[in-house]
DNA sequence: CTATAATTACTGACTGGTCAGTAAGTATAG
DNA sequence: CTATACTTACTGACCAGTCAGTAATTATAG
């Protein structure tokens, strides 16, 4: 990367990539180590430039944050609203295509850590939560929810509180990308999506009683 | 050397009590603010002391950190499997017992914020990560483990795959634990437990179809 | 019951290293 | 040459950790 002497022609210039490469370090490094612990010189060391280049696009350490979080979002929602309309004759698939999509398109990638990096942060930027709430949290428990809504109606699902299911639905797979991108070197084996994800599915859609229908306590 | 029988009227010297409340401070500023964002200036103050009075207590900030994460363990072990031993003759009510009762000792204390801090640092601090995974994480799912496994036994539970089930139950507990200590200001709806858990043991219960049975994507 | 010496609990100004942000300089392209 | 993309060297604020000093309490001697 470094070729300094060589005076062979190296178009080392890169206008256009650089602010994807720096959110992308950035993402990395705010997500290992916290945003407060991570230096600007180790961000723009990991995208292959110099600290005083990182400052030609983003003004300050704060706006790179914003920069890191936005990055997440777009296409993620646009993905969500067209499975919905694209399934939405079949409720149950789409619920199962809601979630599994959701896994597979930002718990399984570097994404996975912008909810772990939003968490930790969102009470020394508050503005920054309260649009990723707007933008990302509410609009994609809107989605979850249709769904639930229109299995409902047709009888496939049972009537449950829409609101709160939405949010015990999503907090195995949220709690499964967090973990991933913190307990993950000491806890090996509870990051293994094969096994976790249809344990996922299993569970919520079949219950874990043999015979359900009384109350929680209702055995002998 | 020692004379401490007599009890001094005027308790402006606390030594006995300082760590606890050291603790208790540097664990709320941890969980808002993040490790590295706090001052020790500012746990000092919120404790009531100066700066220099705090490295009395603790050699270092790492210590202090330390000192946090080991405070909320051992009464928590000790209730659960106390609980073990008092419920094992009825599984599924020990899992209820268990589940709620780690809500309401942790979940819904000040210590929910434990699981928060260990997340978000749990990179910073690699060996604190595999102490708490150790004494806390691990044993703690031994013990959800161990109902699930005495429910199967006794016909009460259907045959799950026992480790990523316990994962899976868990994962809504500490996600709300975890959301109360972030996005709670912007997300007030969400963190109502007395909605959420009913929902949450229903929903792991008894599932979400209204006909169990086949596979996930068995209807029409 | 004093007077005073010794000890304990705590304070806050200070230091040295660290890091966000800046500005002057270099290399390359057209 | 001029503009652009980038680097290097620097600055100043900030903060973990220190330490000389203070105030409160206790011990002891007269």
């Amino acid at each position: 990367m470094k070729q300094r002497d060589k005076p062979a022609a190296r178009p080392r210039r890169r206008k256009a990539a650089r602010p994807a490469e720096l959110t992308a370090a950035a993402l990395g490094l705010f997500v290992e180590k916290g945003y407060a612990a991570t230096r600007l010189d180790e961000v723009a060391a990991r995208a292959g430039v110099s600290k005083g280049t990182l400052y030609l696009y983003f003004e300050s350490k704060e706006a790179l944050f914003k920069a890191v979080i936005a990055m997440g979002i777009d296409p993620v929602m646009a993905r969500g609203e067209a499975l919905f309309e694209e399934l939405r004759h079949d409720p149950v698939a789409l619920l199962g295509a809601l979630l599994g999509g959701w896994w597979e398109q930002i718990g399984a990638t570097e994404l996975a850590g912008i909810p772990k990096l939003m968490i930790a942060e969102a009470h020394n930027f508050p503005d920054v939560a309260r649009f990723y709430h707007e933008e990302v949290i509410s609009r994609g428990r809107e989605l979850v929810a249709g769904a639930l809504e229109l299995g409902i109606e047709r009888g496939q699902i049972r009537p449950v509180d829409v609101a709160s299911t939405v949010q015990v639905l999503m907090a195995p797979l949220l709690m499964l990308s967090v973990w991933r991108t913190s307990f993950a070197v000491c806890d090996v084996d509870a990051c293994r999506p094969e096994k976790y994800l249809p344990t996922y599915f299993d569970l919520f859609l079949k219950g874990l009683l043999v015979r359900p229908g009384g109350e929680m306590r209702d055995e002998a």
